[in-house]
DNA sequence: CCCAATATGACAATATGTTGTCAAATAGGA
DNA sequence: TCCTATTTGACAACATATTGTCATATTGGG
């Protein structure tokens, strides 16, 4: 009944959609233990992450893309991770305004210090969970982020 | 580098992780356009969605568990609905607090003119991907979406 | 080179969601 | 039945994220 006018696949990422939303909020939640005790926040954890993990000095805007948030959202907790001593803005040569990002050696341990909580939590879940159903997975979110995105453009 | 000490499953669990909030930022930049020039926003409307799939009709405190957000998320947004005139809270005979949220016919009417945009963009999507691969997404992240909820109860 | 389109940071207003707390209602075991 | 634990709605404070707008910086086509 909830799904008439639906194709099959139509109905099938509905219902991958719904299934999403509890699975976002489960993994809100376990940022929130996984940062419990720290100096940072769930959210303040996720941009570190990013700048930490990345091959080269990023932007502001840039982490926001890579993240899937808005520009002023990042800014937002970007300030506020600088203002803690997490990270620095250094000048950018190829861009008066966009300064880059650059995690201080406390952010470095501030990101270590969950990260060495985060990986035996991922271990134990992967256990649980066939390795080529999580890469099928993986790759099933990448594709349908880029036509949302694409079938957006149109 | 980034996933030492991650098993490979571990890695995968993370990499799905980092992938889904890209996926997830865009689902909400899809719900905006879903909902555009409605007389309902996203939230909203997804709140809507729930009570107006429901077999029978729900409580706000399960309405919350079925979204995985909290009861006071919902709390607010239901009553937006309601002093918008999308749905009323009716009596419950098995608790006097714990109203039932009832749909209006003005909210079936914004409900189902958001799904006739819905079902032709979830059936366009799907045509570029395997059906089987999105079963097996929605396995992975209502199993994944258990596991993390479990994990914290231990 | 020049100029229009685009990208960026800053700022404000607002929407959305969380935690914490309280009192009332309910449920379940002794 | 009684009594404690749990559930629920209400309210408040706060964190997080969005849209809209503006001025400045950059880019790329003509």
């Amino acid at each position: 009944m909830v799904y008439r006018g639906h194709s099959e696949g139509g109905a099938a990422v509905t219902q991958l959609i719904l299934a999403s939303f509890p699975f976002h909020g489960a993994l809100m939640a376990a940022g929130e233990r996984l940062t419990k005790s720290t100096s940072l926040t769930a959210a303040r954890w996720q941009v570190l992450s990013v700048v930490a993990r990345a091959e080269r000095l990023e932007t502001v805007a840039n982490i926001s893309r890579i993240m899937g948030l808005t520009r002023q959202a990042v800014q937002r907790i970007a300030d506020d991770l600088e203002k803690h001593g997490f990270i620095t803005f250094e000048p950018n040569p190829h861009h008066k305004r966009a300064q880059l990002v650059a995690v201080t050696p406390e952010g470095l341990r501030a990101f270590e210090l969950i990260k060495s909580r985060q990986i035996p939590w991922a271990n134990a879940l992967a256990t649980q969970i066939d390795v080529s159903e999580l890469k099928v997975a993986i790759e099933v979110l990448a594709k349908l982020k880029t036509l949302m995105i694409d079938q957006f453009g149109e």
